[in-house]
DNA sequence: CAAACGTGTTCACAATTTTTTAACAAAAAT
DNA sequence: ATTTTTGTTAAAAAATTGTGAACACGTTTG
């Protein structure tokens, strides 16, 4: 795995000695930009080497919306948002603009750190894997859309389909109805929490003999048991 | 971050002074033990504080294996093994016996620091991601809501589960039915004190043998003792 | 020592909450 | 045009939850 590179971008120079230094002994080439203007002239000199961006949005000469819009415009290298109160913070907005993840300030660099590896190893996964998931009974290849439960293909609808993925994606863990709304529906779907539940019920059905590989999780959500 | 406290148990006091020395520059609190009748001894009094060991497995009255086969027992604090020779060191035998790594000897201080330090940021960023408690027969795993009692999977209502993780995280202190309130059931919750006590109870009883675990403190609350 | 008291435990049951399921109509795809 | 997918709603089913009363148990008081 090559090093991967990544800009921050804080007014605070602790706030960026801080986190480079973390960066640097995990592994991380690190830039650094002070402000919105370098932090553009930064991106158009190296940015084909650039593998993350961490914004701060409260920046001097351009705040943090109008760098990442401007970077958007150029690239789509992944970038996540550090905002100072979590009230800042429009979710809507931030993702809307094109960030992929935002951090609330103060960071704890471990935690940052934490969320960075994920990312990067997300991506890696993502990128690399032909992404075929195997469990007992039941097979996904996401390559073609193909599931089988005991080997033979059942059809799926698009939704249930991607429900499906979300889970088996986060197997193991609970993923709450608003986050399968979230990420199956957008962010920006209005209706009720209970199409989720009819969902997984059709998703049930279809799964047949697997159908508790998903788990209800009274008053949290689902959860894939591969 | 608080300081970090580790114990070193070797029977050469030269390398006891040589790491203790680096270590304390390091920043963490050490603890000594000659021997391994006297690291358990220590083990029993300073146990919760202690967030490593350094074990030896050359030693004097009792061997390394042996310590730490009987701290297993009692806990899953980390311990890396010191080995005089790499022959010395059955690898499988020593994860099995439950150690977190193994360093040969001669140590060169630098690279043991190195090592403990990434051990440390490895622990905090996996205890960032998942959020997984591990004591004497009770497991549980925050992601999936999964807990194990002796290794067998119980389940728990939301109330039940909110209410151990509670505890839990505040394991050793006594939290109070106020508390408990406020935490699980909302601050602006209404109904009255006892409704804690019945859960507490159905708690107890889906925990089975570990049902101590919850104790009762006469005219403050719980405890929940790891 | 016994009674009274304070506190925690246990239990049963009704009330409530949450999830599942089915039916239906709108929307989208074929 | 027909079929499939989708979202909503409401009823049914299932599980959780709150409550109060009886009970237990140790402590304090008489």
């Amino acid at each position: 795995m090559e090093r991967k590179t990544v800009l921050i971008v804080d007014d605070e120079e602790k706030i960026r000695i801080l986190l480079r230094d973390f960066l640097e002994r995990e592994g991380y080439n690190v830039l650094e930009s002070p402000d919105g203007k370098q932090a553009l002239e930064m991106f158009q000199r190296f940015g084909n080497d650039i593998d993350l961006i961490l914004l701060d949005i409260m920046l001097p000469e351009l705040d943090g919306w109008t760098v990442c819009r401007k970077i958007r415009e150029a690239s789509q290298v992944p970038i996540i948002m550090l905002t100072a109160r979590s009230e800042d913070f429009d979710e809507v907005h931030g993702f809307e603009i094109g960030a992929d993840d935002y951090v609330k300030k103060p960071v704890k660099p471990t935690a940052l750190i934490a969320r960075i590896n994920a990312f990067f190893r997300r991506l890696e996964r993502e990128k690399n894997e032909n992404n075929v998931f195997v469990f007992d009974g039941i097979e996904i290849d996401d390559a073609s859309h193909v599931v089988k439960v005991d080997g033979s293909e059942i059809s799926l609808s698009p939704k249930e389909y991607s429900l499906l993925l979300i889970l088996v994606e986060n197997r193991g863990k609970i993923v709450s109805r608003e986050q399968l709304l979230n990420q199956v529906w957008g962010y920006d779907y209005y209706g009720g929490l209970r199409t989720v539940d009819t969902h997984i019920n059709r998703l049930r059905i279809k799964l047949g003999r697997k159908a508790d590989a998903i788990a209800t999780i009274r008053g949290f959500g689902y959860r894939f048991e591969g």
